[in-house]
DNA sequence: CTTGATTGTTCTCCAAAAGTTCTCTATGCT
DNA sequence: AGCATAGAGAACTTTTGGAGAACAATCAAG
């Protein structure tokens, strides 16, 4: 069990190694964490060490190394910060571990593959996944999986036209808009998620 | 048999475990049942404990921990199957839930929030997440970060032109391809994954 | 191979935060 | 009255988090 500075320390130490592939220094270690005693970032470092979480080359400069047949989280990765084109990896600050559950789980959620280029343009390609929260209703621009005439499944815009009937409007500039009567539409959720594996 | 109080604390207890991944203070527990003492919530907590609902580590702060059997199953979400346009959702075969953490882990894996346009072809969006795997080298068509001349930092579709020099390709047609001499970029890691979330 | 700056290790001291244990009070039910 | 449930809050102990000094080991530059 790691307490909230121990849990800083090895989130900072994990980040430095996957980015760096070195261990930090103390030094780095305690600015990184906001503190001005090495002294302190040593008694984190030595607890993890104690935990089985890192491993230690006693006395070596940045002899820290990651023990990663321990994964104590499972579902947590390293958020490193924004990449743009042109500019150093900039640091999001106040976040440095992603939760890919928290990020996409939630109550009544279920998963679909795309297949087709029909949302193409809005970055959803074929063979992705998309996260649906089931529901019946949605709100304009919303992407939603919609069921027509209880026969064919899609994956539109969603747009009410408030007469009436509904408006379907593919992500694809080579495919038109469609409008149905309201009767003929049944939504079967929205899309709250996308991923996409590239192995 | 547990008061009503009681089940209230567990709830409260049960809640917070599961979305922040550690236990409450017993100052977080009675604010969250809306009472001032802590030394009330205390009790209720060594109640829970006694009757086996949780786990107590004695002294240690946040030290409340869910009973083995009470801890939920976490990071699948059912896959119920394939939508394409035009076709009812199609389930596929063999497969019924998707792992959301083994769809993205593995070792040395990191997370960047991308900033831009310049992959927007490759469907990967302004403030999309992408999943780098740690790596220094790369084989054509990959995308990866890249740091060139140790200062900027770029996703970008790699190419090993065999004669000492590397092109960029952005995935974006009003940006134009850039060739550099080999020395002068320093691969970073190769995206392995995209996800984007809509809420 | 020596040297000196850098880095890791160990230590004491301190303060704030959090857990533990009490006593006192109140209310409703049998 | 006796008991169970519920809450307030004080007093105390332990854990957690931090500063900084002193010393030892390392590592790179000459």
């Amino acid at each position: 069990m790691l307490s909230q500075r121990e849990q800083d320390a090895y989130n900072f130490i994990r980040n430095y190694i996957i980015s760096h592939n070195r261990g930090p220094l103390l030094t780095e270690i305690a600015k990184g964490m906001g503190i001005q005693s090495k002294g302190v970032a040593h008694r984190y470092v030595q607890s993890l060490a104690d935990q089985g979480l890192i491993v230690l080359l006693q006395g070596r400069h940045r002899g820290i190394q990651l023990a990663d047949d321990k994964i104590p989280e499972r579902d947590t990765l390293p958020l490193l910060g924004r990449i743009a084109a042109g500019y150093p990896i900039e640091a999001i600050p106040g976040e440095d571990t992603i939760n890919l559950s928290e990020f996409f789980m939630g109550p009544d959620r279920f998963v679909l593959k795309v297949q087709g280029d029909s949302m193409i343009d809005a970055g959803i390609l074929n063979n992705d996944m998309v996260i649906v929260k089931s529901c019946q209703t949605a709100s304009d621009d919303e992407i939603v999986v919609a069921l027509i005439d209880n026969n064919e499944a899609t994956l539109k815009y969603y747009q009410n036209n408030g007469d009436g009937s509904v408006t379907l409007t593919p992500a694809n500039a080579a495919l038109a808009p469609m409008r149905y009567s309201s009767s003929r539409v049944r939504i079967q959720g929205i899309v709250v998620g996308q991923m996409r594996s590239y192995q």
